[in-house]
Formats: structure tokens, C-alpha cells, sequence
DNA sequence: ACGAATAATGTAATCGTTTTCAATACAAAC
DNA sequence: GTTTGTATTGAAAACGATTACATTATTCGT
């Protein structure tokens, strides 16, 4: 069995409160914590974090629940999250939801359980909008999807803009008959098509939106049977950087060029974007930050929890590149 | 404040002892395990883990050490872990070493403070050989890397076998200049830069192998400075997905075509590396049996400690595609 | 030189569970 | 009818730390 804080205390000749005061930060003088630290190093000390959060009714903790561990977005905000939170002297449990409700509200539940003093969360389907944060002892801040303005603190991005953006891009590059491919199970996927939709009909240009499961199998399947339908579209855009990839083998196994045949835009600027063909044109967002001023307004929201919920909406920025190059007449 | 167990008892008119045993397993009429479960759901009592685990002494939980969250090839073995663990009753703390040996013991130290059950590593740097099992209280698994047989458990490819392969195949092809592009922090490595070697030796030919630390940007400088040097190689080699990925972009940004100026083959298949140029020749590591090996040797290491170490090598597939074609004269 | 203030230390209560042990009730066996 | 055994249940002792409070030693002002 490992040493206890008694048996530290018993080795250097002191009580427990002075072993446990020498290595918080409470008053000792430099000989007795010269003597436990010595102590500590002879035996190979680690203090009970199970003991350490019960007596202390702290836990030094946040949750962070992401959607899908495997999306490059995901992984590179629990990154920032990850720092942020070690400066701030917490640590953290990733949890990998898996776009699962099930497995979500289990590790709601458990995040519960380990009495975390805060979680970060990017909702599953319409979790976003029937959450109920009074339900649960600590603040939530929604990141990537957000319900209602009020319910939690929230970081997204401009969604709308930025598909608009990006449609957009695409007429002005003579590209007429655009088609979108959008998760169906989250509000960015919504909020995403709405963008689109919006710079279409303001054009005057028939809008073709469809709804998968936001992976990279379901968007090869979608895309591959859209192909072989009559009158299909000169340009396709992609919600979001899996059902990128899934888009993007889907042309390549239908044989098609990008741009020649089918123009391509999507979400997230991960690293294979920038080696697909000629580059594929995308909305890149800040993740790095997202993930740092979720775990900013965790701890702001920690010091005072009565200020109202805030949203924070940031930019992407549109990145262009080959797969959207101007239309060949 | 949340409820307590006392709470639940006092409302089910029962004794804390009861509501305990009614929310394990322990001999509870059925008549006082239904109002305890009625008071537990009234209530919204949910047990607290930091005292369950003080006092059981058993925190059900396992730590996951990866070096790179960004390297799908470890967000793929988490994921199987996660799944694993799960099915065993037990939670999983994912943790990024980032590639830093500060970190690395900085999450070493924790898991011993929070009293894991075991731990599932793969190790940065020379830790691997370094490593001394014997400063910890639980059993861990490496994977991916592993130090000499003996030290721990362990789950890993045939680098070498792997590697050779890759090079013999790259030979087949018509090359005979072959770069090799290796992470200098672990043994994984190394032991592919052996094999690299041993299959350009058997067969006469120059080897050039370069070490570099295991990401993305380094990997493209590295090889953007090699293009430049006389007698460039007519293929490369990357020892892993963030190295391919440099590398790809490397030669992109050169303008170098692929196999035309340079052939390109590497680790992983990552899904991007379908979607390069005509295909990205890579060794496909069974990524999946990796994690749940590596869960299934840690859970019988819990249940017989005394077993002697196992060290579970497992091997790839070499998938060709067109990055590889044969080399025209 | 004395009393008050201050600083360092120790004693013991406490956090919310699980689990040991004793107690009770009731049926079966003699 | 007493004894023995078998379930349930409750009372209370852990688990290993932190921290409120009491105590002692030290310093300082007068």
C-alpha cells in the first residue's frame, strides 16, 4: 500500500496538520517543512485525491464532453481547453460523447457524480435546446452548438455568415447549382443550411440541402447516390470536416474532378484539406481560441455565477482555394 | 447542495446501511429497495464518487496516456479503449502527453493521486527503457512503444517487419534513393528506421535516414531542405501520420509531383491519405485491436498480478495505392 | 518585566460513503 | 417450547485527507 499523510507525519516527527499545511500553503516554519518534504520524497508520498476532494468539497475539476473524438475540430479545442484549465490549476475529463444521446446523458450523470465545478459541452442533437442546467449543481458552457440565448453560456461560431460566406464564393466564381450536405443532428448543421439557404434565395438560386449523420460513411453514401440523380449540382458544400472527407472520396470514387466536374467547400481547415487536389476551399474557425474562452468563461462564470448567460459568437475566415477555383464555361 | 445518502435514507424512513446496499447489491427486501429508489429519484440523489472511492479503496477507474491527441492513430485507440473500459464497469481518464517529458511525468504523478487502477501509456522518448514499473502502485500497459521485454506489458506493431516491408515494396517499385523520415522521441521510431535500413542493406542501397521531433511543422521544414541538397531521393518514407502529412505538404509546396518527382509511402492510414493525389501507399496499423488488447492485458494483469509480462506484437497491412507506382524510367 | 498580540503547532471533528458487526425477527428442527 | 439457523436491518467504525479550534511559544509595546 502506498504512505499515508500519517505515516509522513509519523516519519518527520510532526502531526498530520503540519504534514498537510507544509504542502498546501499553510503556515509552516522552513525547518519542520524542510523535515516533511524530506518525508514525502523518502517515502514516495502522493496524497488521496478521493480523500483530498471529500474533506475539502473541491474538486479541482471540469468536465469536457465533445461530440466526436475523431473530428479534428474536437480534438484541437480539448487541446486549449486542456491548457488553459492546467494554468488555471484544474484538470480536466474528456469525454467522448460519439454523437451517442445515451452515452451523453451517462456522462452527464457521472460528471454529476464526480462533483466537477464545471463542464464544457458541445450538445448532442436537440439537447442544445431541452437542456435544463437547473437540473445539475454546476455551469454549463455550450461550445460549437448552443440552444437559446440565456439557457448557458456559450461559445460558437457565426454559422450563418459563414455558410453564407462561402456560398457566396461560390456564385461569385460562376457556380449555379450548389448543393449542401449538413449534419442532421446538431444546431450547427441547422444554422449552417439556413446560411445557405439564405444566400441562394437571395439570388434567386434553387436551394438543395440534405441531412446526414454528421460521419464520414453516411456522407460517401449520400453524396455517391446524389451523383447519379439527373441535373446534379456544379458545386457541393459540406458542413463540416468529416462529412468534408466523406464528400470528397465520394467524387473521387465517382471519378470526378474537383473543380472541373463538382466545385467543393466545406468546414474546418484541417490539415488535409490543405493536400486534397488543389487545396479544398474552407471556412476555417479559431479553434484554439474557442476552446480557451470556453474555459475563460467557465471560471469567470465560477467567480460570479449570477452575471446573466453570455454568447460569445467569433468569425471564421473564408480560406480559398482550388477546389473553388472559377468556372470553366 | 446536492443530496446526501443521508437524505435519501431519512425520506425512505430507512438506515444509510439500506440505501447502500439497495444501490449495490446487497440483501434488500423488495418492499424498502422500491421506497429507496423512489427517494433516490425525488430527490435527484446521485452518489459521490470521491467518498465511494475513499472508502472502498477502488476507483474503477484507468488512466489512458497518448502522446499527440492530434495523431488519429491515438484518438482511435482511445476510442477503443473507452469502449473496452466501459464494458468492464470502468471509466477512463484521458490524458495528453503532448510529447512533453514534463507532462508526461507531471500525469504520471496524478495518476497515482487518484489511485487508478492501471494505466494504458505510451511512453515519450526513452521513458520507454527508462521506465521503472516498480515506483508505481498499478500495472501498466504500454502501447505503441514499448521498452525491453520484461519491463511492462505491452501492445505494439512489428515496426521493423512493417518498415521493411514499406521499403521492399518501394524497391519492387523501381526506387532506389530512398529518404527515410523518422520521429526522434520513441522507440516506434527507431525501430522502423531499423527495419528501413536493414531492407536498403540487404539489397545494397543507400540509406539515409533523418530524425525529427513527431510533428506536422517539423516534418516540413525537414524535407523542404532536403529537396534542396544534390542527389535528392527518388522516395520517401514518414514513420507516421503527422510526419506523412509534412512531408506531403513539403513536396506540394515545391511543386514536386507525386510518385512523378518523388514517390511517398508511410504510416497510417489516416482517412485523408485515400484522398491525396491517386492514394497515399501507407502500412494500415490495426488500430482498434490495439486499444481493446491493450484494456483486455491491463483487466487480466488486475486479476493476476504474478503473470509473467506479455508483449503482444501485432502486424500491419500494407495497403498500395498510387503514390507508389512503379517507377517510370 | 508583564500582558497582549502574533505565529506555529497539535487535537479532533468532519467530508459522504461502504462495510463490519451486532441485533432482530422469523422459520425450521428437535 | 427451546434451540439453531437464516435473512434483513441498523449502529457505528472506517477510508485519508483538510480545517476549526485550542494550545503553546514567541515577539513586541509599554
Amino acid at each position: 500500500m502506498s504512505a499515508k499523510i500519517k505515516d509522513v507525519a509519523a516519519l518527520a516527527g510532526v502531526s498530520i496538520a503540519t504534514v498537510s499545511r507544509a504542502l498546501g500553503n499553510g503556515p509552516v516554519s522552513a525547518d519542520l517543512r524542510e523535515r516533511v518534504e524530506q518525508a514525502v520524497a523518502q517515502l514516495g508520498y502522493r496524497p488521496n485525491l478521493a480523500a483530498r476532494r471529500l474533506r475539502s468539497q473541491h474538486s479541482q475539476t471540469v468536465g469536457l464532453l465533445v461530440s466526436d473524438i475523431r473530428n479534428p475540430f474536437f480534438t484541437a479545442v480539448s487541446r486549449a481547453v486542456e491548457d488553459a484549465a492546467y494554468r488555471a490549476g484544474m484538470r480536466v475529463i474528456l469525454c467522448n460523447v460519439d454523437e451517442d444521446v445515451k452515452k451523453e446523458a451517462m456522462y452527464l450523470r457521472l460528471m454529476q457524480e464526480e462533483r466537477v465545478c464545471g463542464v464544457i459541452f458541445s450538445p448532442t442533437g436537440d439537447t442544445a435546446s431541452r437542456f435544463r442546467p437547473d437540473r445539475f449543481e454546476f455551469p454549463v458552457v455550450m461550445i460549437d452548438r448552443a440552444g437559446p440565448p440565456g439557457l448557458t453560456d456559450a461559445v460558437v461560431l457565426d454559422n450563418k455568415q459563414a455558410a453564407q460566406q462561402l456560398v457566396e464564393h461560390l456564385i461569385g466564381r460562376g457556380y449555379r447549382r450548389i448543393g449542401g450536405l449538413f449534419g442532421n443532428s446538431s444546431t450547427t448543421g441547422a444554422e449552417r443550411a439556413a446560411g445557405y439557404e439564405a444566400a441562394l434565395v437571395a439570388q434567386g438560386l434553387p436551394v438543395a440541402a440534405r441531412f446526414v449523420p454528421p460521419n464520414v460513411d453516411a456522407a460517401v453514401a449520400a453524396v455517391k447516390s446524389w451523383l447519379t440523380e439527373p441535373d446534379r449540382p456544379d458545386a457541393l458544400i459540406a458542413s463540416n470536416g468529416l462529412l468534408l472527407q466523406g464528400t470528397v472520396r465520394a467524387l473521387m470514387e465517382a471519378g470526378m474532378s474537383i473543380p472541373g466536374d463538382v466545385a467543393l467547400a466545406g468546414f474546418d481547415n484541417d490539415v488535409w484539406t490543405g493536400l486534397v487536389g488543389h487545396g479544398l476551399t474552407v471556412i476555417e474557425q479559431p479553434v484554439y481560441d474557442i476552446g480557451t474562452l470556453a474555459m475563460e468563461m467557465l471560471l469567470s462564470r465560477l467567480e460570479n455565477p449570477s452575471l446573466a448567460k453570455r454568447k460569445m459568437v467569433l468569425n471564421g475566415i473564408l480560406l480559398a482555394r482550388g477546389s473553388t477555383a472559377a468556372k470553366q464555361a
